[in-house]
RNA sequence: GCACCCGUAGCUCAGCUGGAUAGAGCGCUGCCCUCCGAAGGCAGAGGUCACUGGUUCGAAUCCAGUCGGGUGCACCA
């Protein structure tokens, strides 16, 4: 139930109804015309543009349509009032009952505000794909955070969603942290060791060495690398992930799948994906120039096998092949978004952190040429997170020692604050994080002020029940609202009767941090109607003697909270019941 | 040199696939707590939306260019 495409099919069908009575021109377009809020409330509940919109094509004044569309609007029983104003808007007030039908609709639909399912289809959203080689640092958790609040903003909008994350176990990486790994288990056994360039010397290995020595005891601690590199490999990756999951699971983060890149070697995966932008004309030899304004010391010409990413948007053509022959990191990637499309996905995201930008082109190049333009591919960047501690930069980390964990984030604040804190940023906007506001207990912090609204309509439930008045659903839903007509209950319901265009809003722009937002300004309507019933008792929730009134204001800022429980489902931030 | 992101109030940021007089929080200024719902409330000041053109009935929003900041730029992942 979304009051807006309601009232919009109003105004098309009274736009057909005029071309059928020739005030209007047959063939006009109607796409343009919207139906919103105004931004100025004062304005009306709604606004058309539609006058505007059509005045040219119809060959009319805008003036003349909008006096005829507004005479047929003004016959609809939901609407009280229509007026022309500004340059040509029709303006449309609704009668009470119209909000009043939209407390109950948030009370008794489960779906409200949810999209129809399988309205849509099957995205996949790739987040996190951390390398497994150590814990996720802050930088992974906004990622986390943003790509999960994704998934479920869209799920909530009626997509069929899979949350994948992309081990890259197939590269030199993981053989360093094989290694590394190795010298802990010498370490394990008591044996000295030194820690060459380029190894991972974290805290955080000491117990995969140990873990090593407990399964295969001292039978590798002689053997050349060649013996044991494969199986060490194998065996920290595996513990890696373990750990990552565990840290994800800090934040409540749960994937449906985990891809392996190693998994696309030597399984001939690879080589079909090129094979398919071969057989578009997309592959050739060639050499490179070198970029410009920018030469690298040792560079050479050398003739590789390259896609011509330049032919889907991209600005030069990306090697495939290194000039040995053995494939770049680029191709698993083909592979690995060859092998999404070919499991039948219709819109895949991809959430990078900010440094892989210059990543971008070349992949949606790939998507867009392995899939013939089919499945489009969008890829969110998230921006650096800045830690600071009452303003001063903040340099801890009790596991890792160089950067600040995820573990030690959620440690600090908790799942909660760190969710909804990294959210209410756009995802390509920098994220001030401080450890001491983020948890600071006062509504100039959003994560507390949405919380303490839920809160705020739990307390009054509880008082309404101890005072002997039936406040469960099935009651509040069966209330009388008429009574509700305040300026403030009516905002409030005018600004519960938008939650269902907000998802769809911010689901079409993959951009949750609206949800965010919304929350903020619906937590803010509900304080400031608690705050007018010091000055006017009228407007307190329970009305002493008076169980119908109560239980109608009761149902209005249940209604509340149900919007707030919803939106916060999606932030994968828990409503609390009681602040303490 | 090229690409991407960003440029909105003193600060941190919103601005709904182009709409009417550009918003919020912080900070600042001024009022308000004997009690009945103050982990506060109310009001106010503060902006050439970086700049210049263009498209449009209409631009912070779209397009082109300029300036300023960030990031990334063969054969590493």
């Amino acid at each position: 139930m979304n009051i807006f495409t309601d009232l919009r099919h109003l105004v098309i069908d009274a736009l057909d109804d005029m071309v059928r009575d020739g005030q209007l021109p047959a063939g006009l377009t109607t796409d343009a015309v919207t139906v919103e809020p105004p931004r100025d409330a004062g304005h009306g509940d709604m606004a058309t543009n539609a006058a505007m919109v059509l005045a040219k094509p119809a060959g009319l004044r805008p003036r003349d349509i909008a006096d005829a569309l507004a005479t047929r609007l003004a016959a609809d029983p939901r609407v009280t009032r229509v007026d022309v104003a500004g340059p040509g808007f029709l303006n449309l007030r609704l009668a009470d009952t119209v909000w009043h039908g939209l407390i109950n609709a948030a009370l008794t639909d489960p779906a409200y505000g949810r999209g129809a399912p399988f309205a849509h289809n099957r995205v996949l959203v790739e987040y996190v794909s951390a390398n497994p080689t150590g814990p996720l640092h802050v930088g992974h958790t906004r990622g986390a955070v943003f790509g999960d609040a994704l998934a479920s903003l869209l799920a909530y909008a009626g997509w069929d969603v899979t949350r994948e994350y992309y081990i890259n176990d197939g590269g030199a990486q993981v053989d360093v942290l094989a290694r590394s790994v190795y010298l802990r288990y010498r370490e394990a056994h008591d044996l000295s060791v030194d820690w060459p360039e380029g190894t991972y010397p974290g805290d955080y290995l000491i117990e995969v060495g140990e873990a090593l020595k407990a399964k295969v005891g001292d039978i590798w601690l002689d053997a050349p690398e060649e013996v044991w590199l494969e199986d060490v490999r194998l065996f920290a990756t595996e513990a890696m992930m373990d750990l990552i999951r565990k840290d994800l699971a800090l934040l409540n983060i749960s994937m449906d799948s985990f891809y392996s890149e190693k998994s696309l070697y030597g399984s001939g995966r690879i080589e079909q994906a090129i094979a398919r932008l071969d057989a578009a004309g997309l592959i050739y030899r060639g050499t490179l120039e070198p970029p410009k304004g920018k030469m690298p010391d040792d560079w050479e010409p050398r003739e590789q096998t390259l896609f011509k990413s330049t032919a889907h948007g991209d600005d030069v053509d990306r090697p495939v092949q290194k000039s040995d022959g053995a494939w770049t990191y680029f191709a698993p990637d083909i592979a690995y978004h060859y092998d999404k499309i070919d499991r039948g996905y219709d819109a895949l995201i991809d959430v990078f952190g900010a440094d892989h930008g210059g990543y971008v082109k070349r992949m949606k190049a790939a998507v867009s040429a392995l899939s013939n333009g089919r499945v489009p591919l969008d890829v969110k960047l998230t921006q650096l997170v800045k830690l600071t501690q009452n303003g001063e930069p903040f340099k801890m980390s009790k596991r890792a020692g160089t950067f600040i964990t995820l573990a030690d984030v959620v440690e600090e604040v908790g799942p909660d604050v760190t969710r909804f804190h990294m959210l209410t940023r756009k995802n390509d906007a920098p994220l001030d994080f401080d450890f001491a506001k983020v948890t600071e207990q006062s509504k100039d912090n959003p994560v507390f002020y949405v919380q303490y609204a839920h809160a705020r309509v739990n307390s009054v439930l509880r008082r309404a029940a101890e005072a002997g008045i039936a406040v469960d659903d099935a009651t509040l839903a069966h209330a009388d609202l008429t009574g509700l007509t305040h300026a403030a209950e009516l905002a409030i319901a005018r600004k519960v009767a938008e939650w269902p265009r907000l998802v769809d809003i911010a689901a079409k722009g993959h951009e949750p941090h609206k949800v965010a937002f919304y929350l903020y300004d619906l937590a803010s309507d509900l304080h400031g109607l608690w705050n007018l019933g010091h000055a006017d008792p009228a407007l307190r929730f329970i009305q002493d003697g008076d169980n119908a009134t109560t239980q109608a204001k009761i149902a209005l800022i249940r209604a509340v909270q149900v919007v707030i429980a919803a939106g916060l489902g999606i932030l994968g931030v828990t409503p609390a019941t009681e602040m303490r």
